[in-house]
RNA sequence: GCCGAUGUAGCUCAGGGGUAGAGCGCAUCCUUGGUAAGGAUGAGGUCAUGAGUUCAAUUCCCAUCAUCGGCUCCA
């Protein structure tokens, strides 16, 4: 007999061998038809592996984000077995589980399938699904399984398991289908009652760019039906409020091709949002010792080369720009370090003089690649709430936590509470696309790590991400649709100070080297725009919203008390203005709700004569208050959200 | 940059081989209203651009450009 630990701490003798299936049948048959993987000692597997030892045992169920893992995982293997039935001979890449619901890349040999071919695929997964087709596992030889692939003419196959150790190799199969897999599987496809195919997409194989393009066919599938119509309702909320349709609607920015690609226009209304986050954040810079600096949107092409970028990004860049001057070339500056280093240096620094924090918005000015133009996520000309620290290395650690607490109230203030921290570290193999000695980079590196763990921030450590000239801290913020945004960033940088020759007299009167910190907490005033409005829908808290308040006269007749009104709002710094568009009152309402101005101030007779305004916020009545404390109401409600 | 889809009025969209429609918005007038759409009238479109097929193309084909979803990239 082995010993079963359940997540209660419960435990109960079961026979050796018993699989998670049984145990499952032995609590209760409900539980048995429930349960769809089994983490065994922390490992998801397969609920009908045997288990031969004493083991904690957790019954993944749907609602377990594993089990749900572990389904999408089997719904891919579930489309493969469709795809090879309706396409003969396609070859299979990779079809792994993601986020929400899973893909596969396939080779389809020549034939395209389009959006119109998708609904045959899934009722072909619903009819496989409904033969109730086990998924069985086997390991086999890595001998056996090349020659298997080979037979087959899948080559994408025979790559990945030649990178395999012979005896870790399995096999699952489901129906006719058999894939090379880690697993773990469901039992059986019968629990998979719901599949929508999403999207088809071109997907390099193994993620190079220069290796074969496969077609990537993205889906996602329940175990109920209606679990399905409720992710779809989802969806549609969720494109709601992309900040693409938001920033329309409320009037904040726009794009015109005349302008040029990516190239953000930012709209009265949208000019005040920016100009707010502006003074929020120039508010911290006064609080904690920065100075703020102005340097040009155009730098010369030897100081690129000095730093490094043109080596890197060069050829990738809005093209240098000529003078009437042989020989001389400028660039749109795509970052402000360097010209921030030229400011460090442009008088001799004390050890007594450091930490210098020098900081500007500074707009910058990337080609990106046309295919990655997204709103205001990602345009080719943006503004960095950018600074550059310069510091002694005992000073490093210290200035990094400060910037740690900084972005951490950033988040907080605009209730961010779901970002993720990512270190991002070098390759562990490629390490030529990096500047710097190995040394530096190490230092880097673990003042990194070490300023997280200290200040007990959980990080997620991510190899190849970094920046070619050190090591970054990022904060990452997910959009409407779940995808991942870099929002704060925090490096360490050990080499622009050597390139530029940066220095400082140390107090027994040697020349160091300063080390640098980039830092930006919102990374850029356009990505983080976005990112708010996806998250808050467009409901801007008071403080940041074009419009704080509309007053509302409910007739012509109480236009001159409205401006008074008016005119005491606006007299203590509050923004407001009149709607008196010959339109009923529920129609300049609604009007004024869909741009979300938060408060409205409605004023008739009752309210002139008695001095009032009848108060709305956010589409809810607040009640009649005297127009001197409507004041002290909205200075109550910006305090609190920036508290 | 690559794969796929899409492109009709300022916005959201319908339509379809015989040169176009709705709602909203806009303008004018009526209406002076009590917490999310009052009424009437009117002005707006080379149907993304270019070439092709056709007696005839906004519609079909091709190319280009842009947008959307992915991939790759992201200083």
């Amino acid at each position: 007999m082995i010993k079963i630990t359940f997540p209660d701490g419960s435990v109960k003798p079961f026979v050796e061998g018993v699989t998670a299936y049984e145990i499952a049948e032995s609590i209760s048959p409900r539980l048995a038809a429930e349960v769809l993987a089994a983490s065994v000692n922390g490992t998801v597997m397969d609920l009908d592996r045997p288990i031969n030892e004493d083991s904690e045992v957790k019954l993944l169920k749907w609602e377990d984000d594993e089990a749900k893992h572990v389904f999408w995982h089997s719904s891919s293997h579930l489309m493969a077995e469709a795809l090879e039935a309706l396409y003969p001979g396609v070859k299979f890449g990779i079809g792994p589980a993601v986020e929400n619901g899973f893909y596969y890349d396939v080779d389809l040999g020549g034939r395209t399938i389009t959006d119109a071919d998708l609904p045959k695929v899934e009722q072909k997964m619903l009819e496989l699904a409904r033969g109730k087709e086990n998924f069985t596992r086997i390991e086999v030889p890595k001998a056996e399984a090349m020659e298997h692939f080979k037979a087959k003419g899948d080559q994408y196959k025979c790559e990945l398991i030649s990178e395999l150790a012979d005896g870790t190799i399995t096999y699952y199969t489901n129906g006719a289908f058999t894939d090379l897999c880690r697993g773990p599987h469901l039992r059986n496809t019968d629990v998979i009652k719901a599949v929508k195919l999403t999207a088809i997409a071109g997907a390099y194989w193994r993620g190079d760019q220069n290796r074969q393009q496969l077609t990537r066919i993205y889906g996602i599938t329940f175990p109920k039906k209606s679990m399905l119509d409720e992710y779809l309702v989802l969806l549609e909320e969720a494109k709601k409020r992309d900040h693409r349709k938001l920033g329309k609607e409320m009037k904040l920015f726009t794009f015109s091709n005349r302008v040029g690609l990516g190239l953000p226009l930012w709209l009265p209304r949208g000019a005040v949002m920016r100009y707010q986050l502006e003074q929020f954040l120039r508010a911290k810079l006064y609080e904690q010792d920065y100075m703020q600096v102005v340097t040009p949107h155009i730098g010369s092409k030897q100081l690129y080369i000095t730093s490094g970028h043109w080596a890197k990004y060069g050829k990738d860049s809005f093209q240098p720009i000529k003078t009437p001057q042989e020989g001389e070339e400028y660039m749109l500056k795509p970052m402000n370090c360097p010209h921030h280093c030229e400011i460090y240096a442009s008088e001799p620094r004390s050890y007594r003089d450091l930490p210098i924090r020098l900081a500007e918005f500074g707009t910058v000015y990337r080609y990106e690649q046309s295919g990655e133009l997204h709103g205001l996520t990602r345009v080719r000309s943006f503004t960095q709430d950018d600074a550059h620290m310069y510091v002694r290395p005992d000073q490093l650690k210290d200035e990094f936590k400060k910037v740690i607490d900084l972005i951490q109230y950033v988040f907080q203030v605009f209730k961010f509470d779901k970002f993720t921290a990512q270190i991002s570290l070098r390759d562990k193999v490629n390490r030529d696309k990096y500047i710097g000695s190995e040394e530096n980079w190490e230092k880097a590196e673990q003042a990194i790590i070490e300023s997280c763990a200290e200040k007990g921030l959980p990080a997620k450590v991510e190899y190849g991400e970094a920046a070619f000239y050190g090591p970054k801290l990022d904060f990452m913020v997910k959009d409407a649709l779940g995808r991942e945004w870099q929002l704060g960033t925090i490096q360490v940088d050990y080499n622009l100070p050597e390139r530029f020759g940066l220095e400082y007299t140390d107090a027994d009167g040697s020349k160091k080297r300063p080390v640098m910190i980039h830092r930006a907490p919102f990374g850029s005033l356009e990505r983080f725009t976005a990112v708010l409005l996806e998250h808050s829908a467009g409901h801007l808290p008071v403080w940041l919203s074009p419009d704080q308040v509309k007053v509302l006269p409910i007739s012509e007749k109480f236009a001159d008390y409205a401006k008074k009104v008016c005119d005491l709002l606006k007299n203590c710094e509050i923004r407001a203005s009149i709607d008196d568009r010959n339109e009923t009152l529920g129609k300049r309402i609604r009007d004024i709700s869909l741009l979300r101005v938060p408060l409205l101030a409605i004023v008739g007779e009752k309210e002139a004569s008695e001095g009032t305004v009848s108060v709305r916020r956010d589409g809810v009545t607040v009640g009649t208050m005297a127009a001197e404390e409507f004041v002290k109401y909205i200075k109550t409600a910006i305090a609190e959200e920036l508290a």
